[in-house]
DNA sequence: TTCCAGGCGTATC
DNA sequence: GATACGCATGGA
């Protein structure tokens, strides 16, 4: 990882990283592309911490940003550390894998907040990108920042109506109360052997199979979590019928990333 | 008007 | 355990 501060700025050089396929790929839903004199740039948030970041000619600004806060917030949240690189040169083993790499090769996993990831992928269920974003923007509107598992708990299906969120209100305020309480801990859920982990989230009213494994892979950063939704389903049935190759083992869930935006660009 | 969107709960077999 | 159906909302 290469980086200075420069004035008010950190600018970073950093390969297998993009900046339109990782913030607009359906991992996160709090980043808006803004008009921009350089290639582009994205404002929005990780908790309730702003960021404006540019991308231009490989390099990365993050502005207004100090050192400390590029260091203990973005540096983990880009997950800037790990070598995409040799990841995609393990998966590229594999033939359609490896086209998929190279279409979309600057998608990284963001290590967002489980809290704010299981509201999101609960909102995502039977739902478009573009209406996910506006629900989770009028909610954070509504606070002023993204509602904490207690100031959620307070509400009700009626009080939500704001919202527009439809059935799954009821769903967010199961989730709530059930975090608020105690009864489900999602620190200790991120630490738990995968099985065991999925069985405690989809303990909570609107959590099946996917959004539990949406919540793993972009809220706990488990890698080895693989969701499985209607795009998925059709890369299986035409590339994998017998499973994913041996070469996306432990990296499940990066390979899911590649694959997604692969397929659903590929049938546009 | 009808269909569909990064699914899930429920009923039924 | 498998399969069918309804579900809120809004854009195409």
């Amino acid at each position: 990882m290469e980086y200075k501060a420069i004035n008010n700025n950190i600018e970073l050089i950093q390969p297998d990283f993009d900046l339109d396929e990782t913030l607009d790929c359906g991992q996160a839903f709090r980043w808006e592309r803004l008009p921009s004199e350089y290639e582009c740039t994205y404002s929005g948030f990780f908790l309730d911490r702003p960021l404006e970041i540019s991308q231009d000619k490989g390099k990365f600004i993050f502005h207004n940003t100090s050192e400390k806060d590029f260091l203990n917030i973005w540096k983990d949240y880009f997950d800037l550390e790990t070598d995409y690189g040799k990841i995609k040169g393990i998966l590229s083993q594999d033939e359609t894998l490896k086209k998929a790499c190279e279409f979309a090769g600057g998608i990284r996993l963001l290590k967002q907040n489980s809290w704010e990831c299981l509201c999101s992928f609960i909102i995502s269920q039977n739902n478009n990108i573009p209406r996910i974003k506006g629900i989770i923007a009028r909610l954070c509107d509504h606070y002023g920042h993204f509602p904490s598992a207690a100031e959620m708990a307070q509400e009700t299906v009626d009080s939500l109506g704001y919202l527009r969120s439809g059935f799954r209100a009821k769903y967010l305020i199961d989730a709530a109360q059930k975090t608020a309480s105690g009864e489900i801990e999602l620190d200790k859920i991120k630490e738990m052997p995968i099985e065991e982990a999925r069985k405690a989230l989809m303990t909570v009213k609107g959590v099946g199979p996917k959004v539990a494994e949406c919540v793993l892979l972009f809220g706990m950063h488990r890698a080895e979590a693989f969701p499985v939704d209607v795009w998925i389903k059709r890369v299986m049935a035409e590339y994998y019928p017998g499973g994913l190759p041996e070469c996306a083992a432990g990296n499940e869930g990066i390979a899911q990333q590649y694959l997604f935006h692969y397929i659903r660009n590929m049938e546009k």
